[in-house]
DNA sequence: TGATTTCCTACCATTATGGTAGTAAAATAT
DNA sequence: ATATTTTACTACCATAATGGTAGGAAATCA
């Protein structure tokens, strides 16, 4: 039950353009790379995962980067977390549509269904702006 | 994000034999592999998570197997998991003393704390006994 | 033109997951 | 006594995920 860098890190990056949301600039994942000490390379594949959304806006070459496409108070994290992580879900029969069978087995699915609500809820509340603001 | 196959598991038998508490007999873990649908070898693996506790007592042989040592109320869920999955802090940094200085990477620290906390405090409060009656 | 930076595809070492197999030792049933 | 049952313990292993690295193409700017 741990949150993995590629999460972490991820978040790292949102957080630092977040932070230069207002200055309009782009910011370079090389400059993320060494203010923050992750490899260039690693934060490179770790924007993949931001592929398909909307969440940036992009430019190369010199002077270019990345910066945040809205309002740091757009971006809620638990769709930053879907991005990285993928389903969050903490046991996978959660999403399945048919409960399992098994005799005690599906006892706990509450438990987890308990816990995963706890989290969702949490992070469905919180934006970008509510971390900066801290 | 997830409770593995060795927490679920793990914490199928413990509700097993909370049930069969009241009986006071020894359940096999044949018996519950049968029951449950999960391979007896693999039921061994995950009782040796709980080799340095008291939490069974156990029998060999014929009609031999474990059975609780306490009443199911005695049984915290956030104990039950540390055994299971080892430290179940969702960051590693959590539990290192000393704060890392990473320029943004410790804004986040905020946020996995909190969530840890708000797992944490959930788990603490919930005894195998809460799980059964429901 | 040269440097910079995103964008994209491979590759890889290490660890964790999710098991299986085999055997010894203890306890019970016959 | 012996056979059976069951815990107890060690070793092994396939697959997937983690946590990266390497290299190059394409775009952009000074």
């Amino acid at each position: 039950m741990r949150i993995s860098t590629k999460g972490r890190y991820g978040l790292v990056i949102m957080i630092y353009l977040a932070r230069e949301y207002n200055t309009g600039r782009f910011v370079s994942l090389k400059e993320i790379s060494e203010s923050e000490e992750i490899s260039l390379k690693y934060l490179e594949k770790i924007m993949l995962n931001f592929k398909d959304t909307d969440y940036f806006i992009s430019s190369r070459g010199s002077e270019g980067g990345y910066k945040l496409a809205h309002s740091p108070k757009e971006y809620n994290l638990k769709d930053i977390f879907e991005k990285l992580e993928g389903n969050i879900e903490i046991v996978s029969c959660l999403n399945e549509g048919v409960p399992c069978l098994k005799k005690n087995r599906c006892v706990s699915r509450i438990l987890w269904k308990d816990i995963n609500n706890l989290i969702n809820d949490y992070l469905s509340t919180k934006t970008l702006e509510d971390l900066i603001k801290r």
